[in-house]
DNA sequence: AATTTCAATAAGTTTTATTGATGATTTTTA
DNA sequence: TAAAAATCATCAATAAAACTTATTGAAATT
C-alpha cells in the first residue's frame, strides 16, 4: 500500500470517475485503474463499485476513503513540520472568505500580505459559510474568514475582530430621525435581506427575533449583495443593516441613512479559521498577523454584543 | 513519500543502527541508506544526525518520527476497516502480561482462545506495567492485560475482573489466629514484598500506607515471584499478600495461613489496556469475550476496595 | 443501429527500489 | 597502537514497479 494508492482512491471517489481522476492526478486512465485494482487485489476487498454509473463507493469503500483522506493528509504534515522548522512561509494555500466580508476586508490586507510573504501562493475563494466548512473539512481548503462562533469540534477559531452592525434607514423611514438605534427599535418585517445562504442574512434575522418573533417569515424582498440592499433601501422599501466596513464605502451623500446603535452594539465575530489539524499553521499564523495589524487601524470595537451567524 | 521510506525511519531510529534496521525491515542496508536518503533529499532536512554513534535523530528528525508513526499505525488501519467489515479475526496480535497475573490467568484462557480463534496469532510476553505502557505507546504491543486504574490518556482499559488481595500468614504471626482481617491491621514493616517495578508491589504498599505511614521505607526482604514469597514467609520472616487467582494454587497444607479480608476487600481492578486508536478492535473484544466468560466462573467478587497500581 | 463514454486490458517503456560488492570512517579489540 | 570489526555511503547491475500508448469491451446515449 502506499500513500499515492490512497490519493488516487480519494480521487476517484471525488470524481466519482476514472477518467476525470486521472486528470487530477496527472496521470493516465490505465495508471488508477491498475493502481486502484492492486490496492484491492491486496486488501482483497472492492473498494469502488464499477456495475453503478456514475461509480459509486462500496461501504468498505466509504470507510477506506475516510482513513485515506486521514492518512494522505497527515502525510503532508511531514512537510510541514520541515517548514515550520525552517520557518519557512509559502507555497500554495487556499483560502475562503465569505461574500460579505470579501469585497471590504480583502482590499485591506491583501497587498501587505503578498508584500510580507511572497512565496505564498494565495488562491482565494468567495463561499458561503456552509461551503467553507465543507471544504475545510475535506482539505480543499486552508483556511477560511468567516463570522463565528461556528460550533463545530473539527474546526478552530482565531477571532481577527468584531464588527458592528450599523442601520442604514433612508429618508421617509420612520425610524430616520432617531439619532441612535436600539435592537429592540428593529422589525424584521420591513427589513431588506440578503438571500438564503448569507450568514449576515441570519445574524440579522437572529438580532430581530431576539426582540419579536415573528412565525411568518415570508421575507419579500431579498438580494445577493449589500450594495442593492443600499440602493433598495434609497427607493424606499425598508430599512436595512449593514456590517461596518460596509459603511466604509457608502457615498457621501448617503452617509445621513447610516444610524448606530446603542452600545453595546450589536457585532459579528470575524474570525480566520482552520481544520483542528492545524496543518500550514505557519502561513494561518502569518495571515492572522497581518490582518490583525491592519485591522487595529481601522476598527476598534470593544463593548459590542455578538449575534450568532448560525441559521435557528 | 511513500510508507515504506517512513517505515525505514522508524526501523533505524528504533535501533538506532542501519544495519539492524535493515534486518528488521528483511531488506538490505543499501536500500535503506538510499531511501532515507531520498527522503531526506526530497524534504530538504536531515533526519538523523550521522556524525553520532550511535546514531541520532535531529531535532526536525523527532518530529518527523512522531508524525511518520502516527501515519504508519494509520496505513495499518486500512487493512483493520477490511477485517472487521469482513468480521475476520486473525492475523498476528502481540499480547503484553504482568508477572503477577501471567501464569495464574494465562493457562486458564489460553486454550480456549486458541481454539475458538484459531487464525489468531497470539504473541505473549511477560512484562512490567511501565514497559507494557511503551510498547503500546509505540505499537510493539497491540494490547496488553494489567492492574488498572492507570490514569494514561492514550490508553483504554476494559475491566475484565476484580481480584481481591488475601492474606497469607504463617504461624507464629501476630495476625495467624485472626479469623478475618482488616486492612488496618497491616503493617509494611512485617510484609514481604516484591521487587521493585511490579505493580502489585505498588498496590500493597498503597494499602499498607492507607492506615499507616511509614517514612523509612528501607524494606528487607523481597523477591521476584509470589511462590518465593510464600515459601519466605513459611520460613517464619513475615506475612505477605497474594492475589486472589494465586490462592488457588496453594498446597493444601499451607491453605489454613490463608486469611481472607473484611468485606469491602481491598482488590486490584485487571483489565484489557489497548491504544486509544483501537487498531485490532476485533481481537480485544475477542478476548475480553473469552476471558470474562471464562473467569465469571472462577471468581465473582463484587463488594471490593480497588487499589491503585500506581506507585505514590 | 451507430456513436459516444468509460473502464479494463495488453504490450512496451521508463522509473524506481533493491541487491551485492566495495570503499571510507569510525569504533572496538587485542 | 595496530589490527579487526562495525557501520554507513556509493556504485553498477538487476528486479520490480509504475506509467504510457494503443486497443478492447461494455454500457449508455443518440
Amino acid at each position: 500500500m502506499t500513500i499515492t494508492q490512497l490519493y488516487y482512491v480519494l480521487a476517484v471517489a471525488e470524481n466519482q470517475n476514472f477518467t476525470k481522476a486521472a486528470e487530477k492526478c496527472f496521470v493516465t486512465q490505465p495508471t488508477l485503474s491498475m493502481q486502484i485494482q492492486k490496492l484491492e487485489d491486496q486488501l482483497d476487498v472492492q473498494i469502488f463499485d464499477r456495475s453503478k454509473k456514475p461509480i459509486e463507493l462500496t461501504d468498505v469503500g466509504k470507510k477506506i476513503v475516510t482513513q485515506a483522506r486521514n492518512i494522505v493528509n497527515e502525510s503532508y504534515r511531514i512537510q510541514d513540520i520541515v517548514d515550520q522548522q525552517k520557518g519557512f512561509i509559502g507555497g500554495e494555500f487556499k483560502l475562503g472568505i465569505i461574500p460579505t466580508i470579501m469585497p471590504t476586508l480583502l482590499p485591506m490586507f491583501l497587498k501587505a500580505f503578498i508584500k510580507k510573504h511572497p512565496k505564498v501562493k494565495l488562491k482565494i475563494e468567495e463561499l458561503t459559510t456552509e461551503e467553507i466548512i465543507a471544504r475545510i473539512k475535506d482539505g480543499h481548503l486552508d483556511a477560511a474568514i468567516a463570522a463565528t462562533p461556528l460550533e463545530d469540534d473539527t474546526i478552530r477559531e482565531r477571532v481577527l475582530y468584531f464588527e458592528p452592525f450599523v442601520s442604514y434607514i433612508p429618508e421617509g423611514h420612520r425610524l430616520h430621525n432617531n439619532k441612535k438605534i436600539d435592537a429592540s427599535d428593529l422589525d424584521i418585517n420591513d427589513m431588506l435581506l440578503l438571500e438564503d445562504g448569507h450568514c449576515f442574512r441570519d445574524g440579522v434575522i437572529n438580532l430581530c427575533k431576539a426582540f419579536k418573533d415573528h412565525s411568518d417569515d415570508n421575507f419579500q424582498l431579498e438580494s445577493g449583495s449589500i450594495e442593492t440592499l443600499i440602493k433598495l433601501s434609497n427607493e424606499g422599501l425598508g430599512m436595512t443593516l449593514l456590517p461596518y466596513l460596509h459603511t466604509l464605502e457608502v457615498h457621501d451623500k448617503e452617509k445621513k441613512n447610516l444610524h448606530y446603535f446603542n452600545e453595546p452594539a450589536p457585532a459579528r465575530e470575524v474570525s480566520i479559521i482552520y481544520h483542528k489539524s492545524e496543518l500550514k499553521m505557519q502561513i494561518i499564523e502569518a495571515l492572522q498577523d497581518v490582518i490583525s495589524g491592519i485591522i487595529r487601524g481601522a476598527i476598534a470595537f470593544q463593548n459590542v454584543q455578538i449575534i450568532s451567524p448560525l441559521p435557528r
